[in-house]
DNA sequence: GCGGTGATAGAT
DNA sequence: TCTATCACCGCC
């Protein structure tokens, strides 16, 4: 498998968010074909844990683009992000699986306990085993809509920052 | 629809 | 030290 570089990453958030669509996330031999995103586009975004600030568990997201930004969610998820640089970053949220792993992976505490991604992940490249994107296939119909669980952020929880692909069944359900 | 769970950040 | 809050999930 082809992985994916920094100049892939080196891009507008949005621009990966949805580059990301079709993508393969590796851990180990386990492998899953990515199929829903969003974007956290910086400091400016308000829905963005780094508008609050840079703080030690945040510091990952204002590094090199193109590595993990793994944080723990209501006390017992792990959420699994692909840094874009300058405090930005991609929360991938449904997984399609694809080998080595079974269960589901559609949503982002679940796709990181099946692939077993955890806080020691965090700040790791992704462009070299363990933890790596490799090449995956075009996507034929990419849809977007708002963000999910950030109402909080005021009229940035409506901006359609969220993608994922057309009529595929492993799109996480919460609805926006 | 609501509770479990614990790290985090800011207040005290 | 205390407390509110939180990119969620599973069972009610």
């Amino acid at each position: 498998m082809q992985r994916l570089d920094a100049s892939f990453f080196s891009r507008p958030t949005l621009t990966v968010a949805r580059a990301l669509l079709g993508q393969r996330l590796v851990l180990g031999r386990r492998v899953g074909r990515i199929v829903e995103t969003e974007a956290y586009l910086g400091p400016h975004d308000l829905a963005c844990h780094t508008a609050k600030g840079r703080t030690a568990r945040n510091e990952v997201m204002f590094g090199p683009p193109g590595h993990a930004y793994v944080f723990l969610v209501y006390g017992m998820h792990f959420c699994f992000n692909v840094t874009t640089g300058r405090g930005a970053a991609v929360l991938i949220r449904a997984l399609e699986p694809v080998e080595g792993y079974s269960g589901r992976s559609d949503g982002p505490g679940r796709l990181t306990a099946a692939l077993g991604i955890t806080r020691k992940h965090n700040g790791m490249r992704l462009d070299a085993p363990p933890l790596w994107l490799a090449e995956g296939e075009r996507v034929r119909h990419i849809e977007r809509g708002p963000r999910i669980g950030v109402d909080y952020a005021r009229e940035w929880a409506k901006k359609p920052y969220r993608f994922w692909v057309r009529d595929n069944v492993h799109v996480s359900l919460r609805s926006p």
